[in-house]
DNA sequence: TGTCTCGCCTAG
DNA sequence: TAAGCTAGGCGAGACA
C-alpha cells in the first residue's frame, strides 16, 4: 500500500557502512506522522579541471578513498552565453561529509599535476537533503506517494551503534523504507498538529534570568487540536493544590522539565510555535537543562523525530533552532515581516491583532506571586497560560504559516529554511532545478572576500526612475502600473546569466539593453530564468482562474495564498541578481533589468504626454484624435498629462472642459491600457489599476490619493497615503490623526477652510492641555524608532538611544537590536534627543511634556506640507494659548485652486458625495481601519 | 546661520 | 548557515 504525505523536513542519516539514507518526515493525509527512509541516493559534485580529464579523474579517484566514482560529463558553465558544453568532472563520494573535505583537497591535485588554467568547483556546497529534493524535483509541503516497506526505525538504523539511543526516541507513526517515490498533486494541507509553548523564569532582583542561577518555574503550552482534551496546560515545578485540570504541577524543576518534552514528543507537533522562543524559550531551557545536567540531574530533553535533543545554534546576532521533523515557528519575525506596527511586543502585538490583551506579572513581583498560594499564584498562573495561547493564536487566527507554506511548495524549499530565511534559499532552489535539467552547473556561494568586493561593487547598480511630481490637489487621476515589470522586463528581452554575452560570441544579432552589455535573443538560446519566471507567470494565471471558479473558502485562501507566493517569486529573481552573497551575481544582468526599467517609464510618460496627448470621447468609446477625425460638439476632449511615476507606476492627469464621470475617465484608463501595453514586448503590460477623483501629490513617494474601484453595485472609494507622516512610525499617532482629518477634508470635502480650522483646534487643544485631566493622551505622543545598531556605533545622539540607555540604568536591561523603542519628548532646555523619554516612566512621574515641540515639530510641519499647496501659512495656524482666538487665520488661494475646489463641491461629486458620507474614507493600513475620532479627550 | 551628514523609514 | 535590490524625503545633530 502506498503511503501519502506531505514533506515537512527532511535530512539523512548514515546507516552503518551502507551509506547515507535521506529521511524524509511528514504528515499524511490521516493524520499519522511518518518517515520515510530513501536509500540509495549519492552525493557528488563537479569539478572544471585543466589539462588530460582521464589523468585527473584517476588521480582523484586514486588519491581519495572517500571518493566512489569520478565520471566525465558534459556542462554548461553557470554564466555567460555559451555555444558548446565543456567537459567536467562529476565527482561521486560515498558519505555527504566527505564533498566538502574533497572539494578543499583537490587544488592539490591540481599542483601535483603541475596543471595550468581555470580549476573551479561546482555545487559543492548543496546541503545533501536539499540536493535529494532538487533532483528528485520533490520539496518542502509537497504531497509525495511512497512505495515501500514498513521498517522498525530502531532496527533499520541501530543495530548497536551510537544511533541506538536515537532510535529508541524515534517519534513517528509509521516508517516506511521506500522503494519508489513519487510526487503527488494535491492542493490539500495535511491535519498540521501546533503546539505554542511560553516558559516562565525566576529572575533575580526582577532583572534579566540567567540560566545559570534563574530556574524555570513554569511551561504553558496551547495545544491545536488538543492534547488529551487540553487545549492548554500548564506546568510547575512545584507541588501546588487548587489549581484548574489544566495545571500539573511537579516536585520540581526537573521533573517538570522532563514532562515538557515527554509532552512535546507524546503530542508529536509538526509546527512548534512561539513568541521570541526561538531566542529566548528554546536557548534558555538548552542551556538550564546543561546547568541542571552539570549538578547531576538527569533530564532526557529528545525534542526530535528522530529523538535528537533540544539545542541551537548563533550566527553571529541570529539563534538558529531545530526540531528535526518538526517546524520550528517564532512569530515574532513572522507578525514583523506582515505587519508595520509601532512596537512588536507580544502585549502590543495581541492588542492591535487579536484585540486580545496580555496579562502581566512584573518581573519584581514574580517571586512573591510564585511563592503565594492564592489569588496571586493564580493571576501568575494565568498570565504563564495566556502567552502560549496569544503565540498560538497569532499563528492560526492570523493565518501567518500560508504563505510560507505556499513559498515551499512552489519554490520547493523546505517550509523551515523559508520560515527563518529570506528570498535566497527560494531562488536558489529554483535555479539549481532548472540549471540541472539544462545541464548547467551552478557556482558554490561566495566566502566573505568576495561579497564584500561585490559588496562594493554594488553602488554601481542603478535602480528605478522616479518622476517628478506635479505637486499639488489634481482631479481625476488614472493610476496604471506595470504589471510585474522586472520579471516582464527580463522575459521580454531575454535577459539571463545564461544570455549575457561573455565569451563566446553569437551569430545574429544581440539584444543592448541601455546600461550597456550585450544578451542573445532567445531564438539563439532562450533564457533559463526568463523561461522559469514564464511557468511563474503562467502558474500565477492559473492559480487565479481557479480562485474565480471554486466556491469552497479554504480552497480559495490556498489558491490565494499561492498567487501570492508566486508574486514574491517572481520579483525575487531581479534583487538576487545584485545581491553580493548570491551564488550567481551579475550587475551586468540587474542593471540591465533596472535600465529597460527605466526607459519604459520615460517612454511611456513621453508617450502619453505626446503622441497620444488626447483622448476623445465618443458614443462610449475612447478614441486617439487620429481615430476620431472630424471631432463633433458632442466629443468630449479629455487632455492627458503624466502627473506622477515611480519604477513602474503612472500617475495620468486627466483634464477635459466640465466635469469627468468616473465611467468617462474609466474609459481613458482602459484605452491608455490598451495603447501602451500594445507598444510593449511581449508579456510587458500597462495595467489600469483605478482612477483617483482626487489626488494631492506633496513630494516624491510622498502622496494621497481619493480612489474608486468598480464594483458588484457602483464605485468603492477609499484614501490611499503614501509615504506622507501617517503611515510612519517615527511620527506620532497626534500626528497621523490630525493629518489624516486634514486629508479627509482636502480629498473628500474639498474644504480646505475645514482643514484648516480642524488644525487650528487640535493646536489649541493641545496648547492648553491639562496634564492631570488628560494623562490618556501621552498614548497619542509616542514616536518609535528602531535600534538599529549598538550603541558605540552611533555617530550622532538619537533620541531613541537616549531612552534605550535610561532603561538600561534602571532596569539593568538593555534593549536589544532590531527592538522598536517608543518615546516622547518632554519639557525642558537642550537638545529633543536628551528630552526623549521613555512614555511609561513619563507617565508614571509625572513628567511633564513639550508641547511647544508636539505643535511645532509633530503637527505643523507636516500639515503645512499639504495646507501651503492651498496657499495657507504656518503663523495662522499656531498661537500661544493666551492669545487665543485673537487674531483669525488667513487663507489665500491661488486662483486655479480655488477653481477645482468649488467645481468639486457641486458638479461631479455631488453624486458621489450623497452616496458616500457614511461608508467614508477608510484609511486601511494592514487592512486595519484606522480610527476616524480626530482627538478625544 | 547655513550646509553637510547621519539615521530612519518608506515606495516600489 | 544572516541578510533580495535602489531611490528618496525629512528631521536634527555636527560642524564650519
Amino acid at each position: 500500500m502506498p503511503m501519502d504525505f506531505q514533506i515537512l523536513d527532511a535530512d539523512y542519516e548514515v546507516v552503518n557502512d551502507s551509506g547515507p539514507v535521506i529521511r524524509l518526515f511528514g504528515r499524511g493525509a490521516d493524520g499519522k506522522s511518518v518517515c520515510c527512509f530513501v536509500p540509495d541516493f549519492e552525493p557528488y559534485f563537479y569539478l572544471k579541471a585543466s589539462g588530460d580529464l582521464h589523468a585527473v579523474a584517476r588521480l582523484i579517484k586514486d588519491t581519495f578513498e572517500q571518493v566512489k566514482k569520478v565520471e566525465i560529463v558534459e556542462k554548461f558553465e553557470p554564466v555567460g552565453y555559451q555555444k558548446t558544453k565543456k567537459e567536467m568532472l562529476r565527482v561521486t563520494t560515498r558519505l555527504p561529509k566527505d564533498v566538502p573535505e574533497i572539494r578543499d583537497e583537490i587544488l592539490k591535485i591540481r599542483d601535483v599535476l603541475r596543471a595550468e588554467g581555470d580549476w573551479q568547483v561546482y555545487e559543492s556546497d548543496i546541503l545533501f537533503r536539499n540536493r535529494f529534493l532538487i533532483d528528485r524535483a520533490l520539496g518542502g509541503m509537497v504531497w509525495v506517494s511512497a512505495e515501500g516497506k514498513p521498517v522498525d526505525p530502531v532496527r533499520y538504523l541501530g543495530a548497536g551503534s551510537a544511533w541506538r539511543s536515537r532510535c529508541e526516541n524515534f517519534a513517528c507513526d509509521s516508517a516506511v523504507l521506500a522503494s519508489g517515490l513519487k510526487r503527488v498533486e494535491n492542493l490539500a494541507i495535511a491535519p498540521l498538529k501546533y503546539l505554542a509553548f511560553d516558559i516562565e523564569c525566576l529572575p533575580l532582583d526582577g532583572g534579566m534570568p540567567s540560566p545559570d542561577v534563574s530556574p524555570i518555574i513554569m511551561i504553558s503550552f496551547s495545544f491545536e487540536p488538543e492534547y488529551k482534551g487540553h487545549k492548554t496546560l500548564i506546568l510547575l515545578a512545584k507541588p501546588a493544590a487548587g489549581m484548574d485540570g489544566d495545571v500539573l504541577s511537579c516536585m520540581d524543576e526537573t521533573e517538570m522539565l522532563n514532562k515538557f518534552f515527554e509532552i512535546i514528543c507524546e503530542y508529536d507537533p509538526d509546527i512548534v510555535a512561539g513568541y521570541n522562543h526561538q531566542d529566548f524559550d528554546i536557548p534558555y531551557i538548552t542551556e538550564r537543562v546543561k546547568a541542571l545536567v552539570a549538578k547531576g540531574e538527569t533530564i532526557n530533553s529528545v525534542v526530535g523525530r528522530d529523538g535528537s535533543p533540544i539545542g541551537y545554534r548563533k550566527f553571529g546576532l541570529i539563534t538558529r533552532t531545530e526540531m528535526k521533523g518538526r517546524v520550528v515557528v517564532d512569530a515574532l519575525p513572522l507578525v514583523r515581516r506582515a505587519f508595520s506596527l509601532k512596537q512588536y511586543t507580544l502585549r502590543a502585538v495581541s492588542k492591535e491583532l487579536l484585540s486580545r490583551e496580555k496579562l502581566d506579572v512584573p518581573p519584581l513581583e514574580m517571586e512573591e506571586h510564585w511563592n503565594d498560594s492564592g489569588d496571586k499564584f493564580r493571576k501568575f498562573v494565568d498570565y504563564a497560560r495566556r502567552d502560549s495561547e496569544l503565540a498560538l493564536e497569532l499563528v492560526l487566527e492570523l493565518r501567518l504559516l500560508d504563505k510560507y507554506i505556499a513559498l515551499a511548495q512552489v519554490s520547493g524549499s523546505l517550509l523551515q529554511e523559508i520560515v527563518d530565511g529570506g528570498q535566497t534559499s527560494m531562488v536558489e532552489t529554483l535555479l539549481l532545478r532548472e540549471f540541472g535539467l539544462k545541464d548547467r552547473v551552478i557556482l558554490p556561494k561566495p566566502g566573505d572576500e568576495l561579497s564584500a568586493e561585490r559588496y562594493d561593487m554594488s553602488s554601481d547598480l542603478k535602480g528605478g526612475e522616479v518622476l517628478e511630481p506635479k505637486k499639488g490637489l489634481l482631479e481625476n487621476v488614472l493610476i496604471l502600473d506595470y504589471k510585474s515589470l522586472y520579471p516582464t522586463i527580463m522575459m521580454a528581452h531575454n535577459l539571463c546569466y545564461t544570455t549575457v554575452v561573455t565569451r563566446d560570441r553569437p551569430d545574429g544579432k544581440t539584444i543592448k539593453p541601455p546600461s550597456g552589455g550585450e544578451f542573445v535573443p532567445p531564438e539563439v538560446f532562450r533564457g533559463i530564468v526568463p523561461s522559469i519566471l514564464e511557468d511563474l507567470l503562467n502558474k500565477r494565471g492559473d492559480t487565479k482562474k481557479r480562485m474565480k471558479r471554486t466556491s469552497d473558502e479554504n480552497e480559495h485562501r490556498v489558491l490565494d495564498a499561492t498567487q501570492l507566493a508566486i508574486k514574491i517569486l517572481l520579483n525575487s529573481f531581479y534583487g538576487y541578481s545584485g545581491y553580493a552573497r548570491a551564488r550567481l551575481y551579475s550587475l551586468t544582468l540587474a542593471n540591465a533589468v533596472t535600465s529597460f526599467g527605466r526607459s519604459n517609464i520615460l517612454n511611456t510618460r513621453d508617450l502619453i504626454n505626446g503622441r497620444i496627448g488626447k483622448i476623445v470621447l465618443r458614443n462610449s468609446a475612447a478614441l486617439l484624435l487620429e481615430e476620431a477625425g472630424k471631432l463633433s460638439p458632442q466629443d468630449r476632449i479629455v487632455e492627458l498629462s503624466v502627473a506622477y511615476g515611480d519604477t513602474d507606476s503612472v500617475f495620468v492627469h486627466c483634464k477635459a472642459k466640465g466635469d469627468l464621470s468616473l465611467e468617462e475617465v474609466s474609459l481613458v484608463g482602459n484605452r491608455l491600457s490598451e495603447i501602451v501595453s500594445a507598444s510593449l514586448p511581449d508579456p510587458m503590460e500597462l495595467e489600469f489599476e483605478s482612477v483617483a477623483k482626487r489626488a494631492l501629490l506633496i513630494a516624491k513617494k510622498r502622496y494621497a490619493l481619493w480612489l474608486f474601484e468598480p464594483r458588484n453595485s457602483g464605485w468603492e472609494n477609499k484614501i490611499k497615503v503614501k509615504g506622507m507622516e501617517t503611515v510612519r512610525r517615527d511620527w506620532c499617532e497626534l500626528t497621523s490623526i490630525t493629518l489624516n482629518r486634514v486629508l479627509e477634508f482636502v480629498l473628500i470635502e474639498g474644504d480646505v477652510d475645514k482643514a484648516v480650522e480642524h488644525v487650528r483646534k487640535v493646536v489649541s487643544d493641545v496648547r492648553n492641555l491639562d496634564p492631570g485631566k488628560d494623562a490618556g493622551i501621552i498614548e497619542k505622543l509616542v514616536l518609535t524608532r528602531t535600534l538599529t545598531r549598538k550603541a558605540d556605533s552611533y555617530k550622532n545622539k538619537q533620541p531613541h538611544l537616549t531612552v534605550a540607555e535610561n532603561l538600561k540604568k534602571r532596569t539593568g536591561i538593555m534593549p536589544s537590536i532590531g527592538t522598536r523603542i517608543p518615546f516622547v519628548i518632554t519639557a525642558g532646555k537642550g537638545l529633543f534627543v536628551d528630552r526623549a523619554e521613555d512614555p511609561d516612566y513619563v507617565r508614571e512621574n509625572n513628567v511633564p511634556i513639550d508641547v511647544d515641540y508636539y505643535v511645532k515639530k509633530q503637527i505643523l510641519p507636516p500639515v503645512e506640507r499639504i495646507l501651503e499647496v492651498f496657499g495657507v501659512k504656518m503663523s495662522s495656524l499656531d498661537f500661544d494659548a493666551k492669545q487665543k482666538g485673537l487674531f483669525d487665520f488667513e487663507v489665500k488661494k491661488p486662483e486655479a485652486k480655488k477653481q477645482e475646489k468649488s467645481s468639486s463641491q457641486k458638479g461631479t461629486n455631488g453624486k458621489i458625495l450623497e452616496k458616500a458620507p457614511e461608508e467614508k474614507a477608510r484609511y486601511s493600513e494592514n487592512g486595519r481601519v484606522e480610527q476616524r475620532s480626530l482627538f478625544d479627550f
